[in-house]
DNA sequence: CGCACAGTTGACGCACATCAACCTGGGTGG
DNA sequence: CCACCCAGGTTGATGTGCGTCAACTGTGCG
């Protein structure tokens, strides 16, 4: 499946055409899975092509942060293949498929085309407001209201490109990386889902999240979509 | 004093160049002043001149967290002129001045001069480098690796535009803001300074932060200055 | 069948929040 | 010039949200 065959919205439509006729490979991962190392200098660029992928951190110590979920059509490092390092690592939350653009020597900005200039400028733009509403989350709200915060905004990123079922969403990620997304250890994410569960918001079995009540999940989490775009 | 005539470096000194012609009011704020709303459009491009600004957030209950210390040479609100809406307000942590610039019609990345969009580029890009380790904290880090990680980071944003002094730094914010940039209580910022006190990492009084020991306060935080490019 | 990994549960501890009182110093007005 | 004021800083007591550890329970895969 090619890239510009995905339904895409938003910053994504340039995106599309600009890697329309680019050189690309495609790779399947496995859930778990690195596809490029935090400290290294990427080769390629990469796009999402199906499955859910995240930059993540690893303190010296063993413990990890996530600081961004990238959906199908994202690019995972943007910044990395313009400065020439990448603090973060790309790895798969789930198994999917990555296209891979080769990439040649550091480029500056002012020398990409046009519309690959524009959609790497939205697209970086978008991951600044999800990474200041995440800081939020981690800085100011509980771990019932940064969850229900989470599921929000991923209902609404996978209803821009057509991937959310009417009542929620496919999401076959553990409960421990979920820990690493929220700044929770994976027994408290555990937790903070039977909660959310015990008031009748969500349901989350078997990879699958269903929000029964949109209206007061909403509300609990503080969520308002503009920031999205 | 113009923005022109200030040292810079990296990527602003391509920001000084940009606006050296263009019609820049200076405007002085007073510590705690609102420069730009949470919600608004703003209608110029703000840049600190004097003092230390940020990024903030409010929620509906009156939680605040700060997404972003902007120090001179910094543009304040780089998405907000290109997307029409802020999701934060900009607000004066200490006394200084800011340059505004009058934008018109929301623009296109592709829109401005390509020095102008390289000036814009590099300040977004390690603005989400510098909000990415601000998060790895909240999320992994105590308020004491935390906070050591704050003020190592400052310390070597302020040297690069030559306003740190070999010891250390004038930082006159108070607990409470500190609270909000670390997303901890007022009161434990300040049991958290007596703590890196006692050990012999820092001193902080009256608004001036000397650190005693850089070598180990850098360890304990984790510090690695590389993503500040 | 059984191994390994993910999820679940309970006991316990700690890092941080909250509340409340008190201290301190610089600015202001009478 | 002193008296007051008040924001910011400091300290102690107490509460709690979340982490950690450990054991047990599914569940899918070789």
């Amino acid at each position: 499946m090619s890239i510009a065959l995905r339904p895409h919205h938003n910053g994504r439509a340039a995106l599309s055409g600009v890697f329309r006729d680019a050189l690309v490979h495609e790779r399947t991962v496995v859930s778990h899975m690195e596809v490029s190392l935090q400290g290294e200098t990427p080769k390629f660029v990469h796009v999402v092509h199906s499955g859910l992928m995240c930059r993540s951190h690893m303190l010296a110590d063993g413990r990890r942060q996530i600081t961004a979920v990238l959906l199908p059509g994202d690019i995972c490092n943007v910044e990395a293949v313009l400065t020439g390092k990448a603090d973060y690592s790309v790895s798969a939350l789930t198994a999917g498929s990555i296209g891979e653009i080769p990439t040649g020597s550091p480029l500056e900005i002012n020398d990409l085309a046009p519309d690959l200039r524009q959609a790497f400028w939205s697209q970086t733009l978008r991951d600044a407001a999800i990474l200041r509403e995440w800081m939020i989350g981690l800085g100011r709200r509980n771990a019932l209201e940064r969850t229900a915060h989470l599921f929000c905004e991923l209902w609404t990123r996978l209803q821009h490109i057509g991937l959310a079922d009417v009542d929620g969403y496919e999401m076959k990620v553990t409960q421990s990386d979920l820990g690493d997304i929220l700044g929770l250890s994976g027994v408290h994410v555990n937790r903070t889902l039977q909660q959310l569960r015990a008031i009748g918001f969500i349901h989350f079995r078997n990879g699958t999240l269903r929000i029964s009540n949109p209206a007061e999940l909403t509300k609990l989490a503080g969520f308002d979509p503009s920031y999205l775009g």
